[in-house]
DNA sequence: CATGAATGAGGATTCATTCAT
DNA sequence: GATGAATGAATCCTCATTCAT
């Protein structure tokens, strides 16, 4: 979690607070996904939330502070899809999917803009990087974890010697289909899902 | 190339010119690399280049066409460094040898900073757009072509129908670890070479 | 008109918006009367205006509206005062009493500097150039109506033929006299006005 | 005069030192009509004048100097049509030859939007101002004079009492008449002229 | 709670002028 | 004489944030 709730001076916890919240956030979010972190505008994201700016400030210290939330959010995101993903089996016809923006509303997707946002944002700011790192360090974890258990508990019996490295490269594809999602949203999802099986296959398959 | 040289307007030819654009292109590589695209002041390039805001328009009509060049810049460098790697057999070594900082000067890599920066751009200015995907389809042809190559020529002997979908994963991959780079300067070398022979060794094989 | 009214985008249409329109417009005209429009900056007009300079900004688009509604403003005046001089009778000693500054506030008279400064502005601007033709066609049509208006029914009885050219004329000796004013403020009333009925006289005698 | 030779300075008296300050100058009032004093740039007006903005420099000490050369220089054009067209019987036709731009070289023509730049500039700046009185004078007093002169040596036996106001009204429309070619250029000639002779018959009939 | 007017620092850009070559 | 690179102050405009109502 990057940013700490402190409802003593914003939040104040009740069900309103909260969807006021959720409210801005969703509104930063779009204007976020359309314009990034820097050219939205505080004005721009009241008037999609349908409130005044000064209000905004009753639920968030700064404009940084929205952000670290939707990065908070995102990352969440990303969390639950990757726990769904190593879970289940058909990993590659599954990260197809997550591919796809049509499978989900908005709010269950790590949005592609707002990734490479976020990673170029983590450069600079120390607190974005440490909440990366963090989610890094979890998923690589579970994924390693799923990879190393054996056939019979429902794993891969990937050696140990291997998950971890696999796991990385999973990120990394991962990853680089979220860049390349940013780039070239209408990918052929044959051409895709083929060669995701063709690796993953390789990476994934019990062994 | 999304910036024509345009020398009638700014750059002049002369030897000076050249020297005076690199002078600024330097150090707007770097206060980019530091702050990003949008929170890099002009103010603050000029200083780092040791010379007056006003001078800079002499070489660069605008802050805009500077990001251009950056952008062609760092494509033209990501180019030559996958040329080489798709020349080369040992494709797995090469890769991590790229994520290495300290192997090569900054203007002979593509920054990781950059690179997210530029991709993050490219979702609203369709200019740049249009630059990676440029710049994806050169990439994506010459290694589907690489991998096609019957092994007697010095290829891989991947069959056509695979190669296209393995250049893609290999794009993946690579920008994957950008996005990584950024946030994990100092990932375990080991690790990452052996993981990327784990994967790669299946995908470039000679077949 | 040159400046669509567009409340939507920021006059807002309150009391408090038009008094602060007003206000801004108010500080525009000393400002430009004082320096001209380009040397007026927007720092000045706000300070004049006892305002900071980005309040300014929700009022009005741009420098450049500012400088159009002040010239939909100043050419509103004047046709006002056109139109006056035109039903009266004594139409000399009207034009000269519009030469002089005490007998209105500033903003009920055409100020010279400022028909100046736009009648130069319009030799570059086509928008300011269709405005002040419009202007043009309106005073230029009802003079050589009201001209051309039987005695009996309270015109002057000038022949059509004749009643165009007139009007040209009297639009020329009145705009004439506005860049005398602008020059020579302190000309001798007694010497205009005798001049005006000299030549007047002629010009919109009874026929 | 405006602005002192001061050969001292700048000039030199050569005769390269003229041609280059002609040069100069034209290449000023191209500037000028184009875009206005303000407008227009040194680096433009070298350009025009196919030369670097720092060889200005040593023609004129400031951009201010040129704007004053060149106001006096359009005074003198203007004081010299003027004084054609008051020794001239037929002042109506000639009058309305001087607003026809194609008839003289624009050298040689009072530049209507140069007259309303100036006249403009002249309500702030003093010297400016100081100027165009002194043209005044001149101009005014000389049309007086031929107003006055009796019809056996020349002039129009205009009483004294009337010859100083019609010399004013003459100006009036003679300035009107720059201020309307600025504003419309392709007016029509068959109508000014009539309209002139309609009025000027009456100011100019010998009496 | 809510509004939206107000602030003012900061950003990109322009341009008259200078000066080393 | 001539060049044109260099300066830096000044301009317009934006926007996160505050606060009176």
């Amino acid at each position: 979690m990057i940013s700490a709730p402190d409802e003593q001076a914003t939040g104040k916890g009740s069900a309103r607070a909260t969807a006021q919240r959720k409210r801005i956030l969703c509104a930063a979010r779009k204007c976020f996904v359309d314009r990034g972190f820097h050219a939205a505008s505080m004005a721009t994201i009241a008037q999609t939330a349908e409130m005044s700016p000064g209000l905004i400030y009753r639920y968030f210290r700064s404009k940084n502070e929205i952000i670290l939330a939707i990065i908070d959010e995102q990352l969440e995101v990303a969390r639950a899809r990757i726990g769904e993903l190593s879970d289940a089996g058909e990993l590659a016809a599954l990260i197809a999917a997550s591919f796809d923006s049509t499978s989900r509303g908005d709010e269950e997707r790590l949005s592609a803009p707002l990734f490479l946002e976020m990673s170029a944002e983590a450069t600079r700011d120390p607190q974005i990087a440490s909440a990366l790192r963090s989610f890094d360090a979890t998923i690589r974890g579970e994924l390693a974890r799923a990879l190393a258990r054996s056939r019979e508990e429902g794993g891969y019996g990937v050696p140990n010697a291997r998950a971890m490295g696999r796991a990385l490269m999973f990120m990394c594809i991962f990853e680089g289909l979220k860049v390349r999602e940013a780039r070239e949203p209408h990918l052929d999802r044959k051409l895709l899902e083929s060669a995701l099986n063709d690796v993953l296959v390789n990476l994934f398959r019990p062994q």
